[in-house]
DNA sequence: TTCAAACTGTGATCCCGGTCACGGCTGGCG
DNA sequence: CGCCAGCCGTGACCGGGATCACAGTTTGAA
């Protein structure tokens, strides 16, 4: 388990100062700081570590006092509830760019899901304080979590919308929908497997092929080797549509 | 229909600021604004107009350039989704001290949902340009806003898992509990009808209905005259979660 | 290359819950 | 005080989708 150093690293070794600007160029590219000039963001660079977690790995857990933010630098993780039953739901798959936890660093309760990783992954640490005077110091920050806050909310009020008013085949034209690269006569995916959907639409791995194949001989999509082309978008748009 | 005046209303006459002091009253009872010293609310409450809406009232709709925020003074309003064939999915149930429609005040994308009133209701309309000064003047207010948006995104994901990891009844019972005043013995809910509820989760109302039943002669609640008491919480709270 | 682990395809069965259809309450208003 | 609109309770029916059970495919690690 790699430990936070008490040591105060801002008179770095040049060695890590490379590094500092490798972080910096990479926080640069996420939403959150896109406002921000350089200097500031090279001030969240500097607050922050990097850990890795091995596919499977759990970064946190629902319930634990949540005391940092993290971004994912590499690899993919998942935000899942499990029941207690053991049924898991996706609520979200986070790649790189993407940050969670942001939740318990704002209004200090516990975390409300797990994360595990889904792939090796390389994410960002940044502890609570830290965070919080820096949030404090630049506004642009604060409307930047505003601002992706109120994506995600909106993202899951489509969600809870999707789980009542389609059927399963409606919802798993909509993820395809959702993770398509935009531009019309061919059009990839990222790897998703059935199981992973299924969790992601609250529906069980058999019913998610059973709708792949339908939509395949339809001619919506083609698969090949597990890479999923989208054929005929307007026809999945039609069917992630409610039904009358 | 009440239009806004273009009249600017800075130099109220007496009769009006009295009214004023009443509404900074009524703001600072708000959480959004209770980390406010009293003149800072009552800046928020200046820029403020109070618009009626009857029952039934289409207060914002779906796809809308939105460009105020609305805080519930009277009454109760619902955010409901609605699907091209009419079913409505209520994603929130608002009254008093509730507030809505900040998402398109952050990040000026079109309302993701439609508001409309349960009851004749009082809401006090903030217009975006204004409230996007103060709060730029008040850090206090960004927070604010992000734990009330963090509030909301653990209500959603929330709402989520019960969809996906519940049936009907265990959902009925978690609205229940969710709307029930603090307190063992005897606790009562606010009132809301079966067709309601159903909407809420997810449900047919007759589903609804029978699941009400069964928890009534299992002796979790009562019901008199549509008032609906807690008898046994640690059964609903049973209840509400995965069985295995 | 080979093998094991992880995915996928598909049939058979079952049941939760949506839908239809009514009849009985009840409470708000003229 | 009576009536009508909006709630509520319940039975009958049936269909989408969960589950179970396997066989066939990939894939990646040794």
């Amino acid at each position: 388990m790699v430990t936070f150093g008490t040591t105060p690293l801002r008179f770095s070794p040049p060695a890590l100062s490379v590094s500092l600007e490798r972080i910096t160029d990479f926080l640069s590219t996420v939403p959150l700081f896109r406002e921000l000039d350089r200097g500031s963001v090279r001030g969240f660079a500097e607050l922050t570590r990097e850990q890795k977690f091995a596919k499977g790995a759990v970064i946190v857990s629902e319930g634990d006092p949540g005391d940092a933010l993290y971004v994912v630098r590499s690899g993919e993780v998942k935000v899942v509830l499990i029941g207690e039953d053991g049924r898991e739901v996706i609520l979200n798959l986070l790649t790189v760019g993407d940050h969670f936890g942001e939740l318990s660093l704002i209004d200090g309760r516990p975390r409300s899901a797990h994360v595990v990783g889904t792939q090796a992954s390389g994410l960002l640490v940044l502890r609570r304080a830290d965070f919080r005077r820096q949030v404090e110091q630049s506004p642009a920050v604060a409307w930047g979590l505003m601002i992706e806050l109120s994506r995600r909310l909106r993202q899951a009020d489509g969600t809870i919308g999707s789980l009542v008013l389609l059927d399963v085949p409606g919802r798993v034209a909509k993820v395809l929908l959702e993770n398509a690269t935009p531009g019309q006569p061919a059009m990839l995916v990222r790897q998703i497997t059935h199981q992973t959907m299924a969790q992601m639409i609250g529906a069980s791995r058999e019913t998610v092929s059973r709708a792949m194949a339908e939509f395949q001989d339809r001619g919506f999509i083609s698969v090949l080797r597990r890479q999923v082309t989208i054929v005929d978008r307007s026809a999945l748009e039609a069917r992630s549509r409610p039904r009358l």
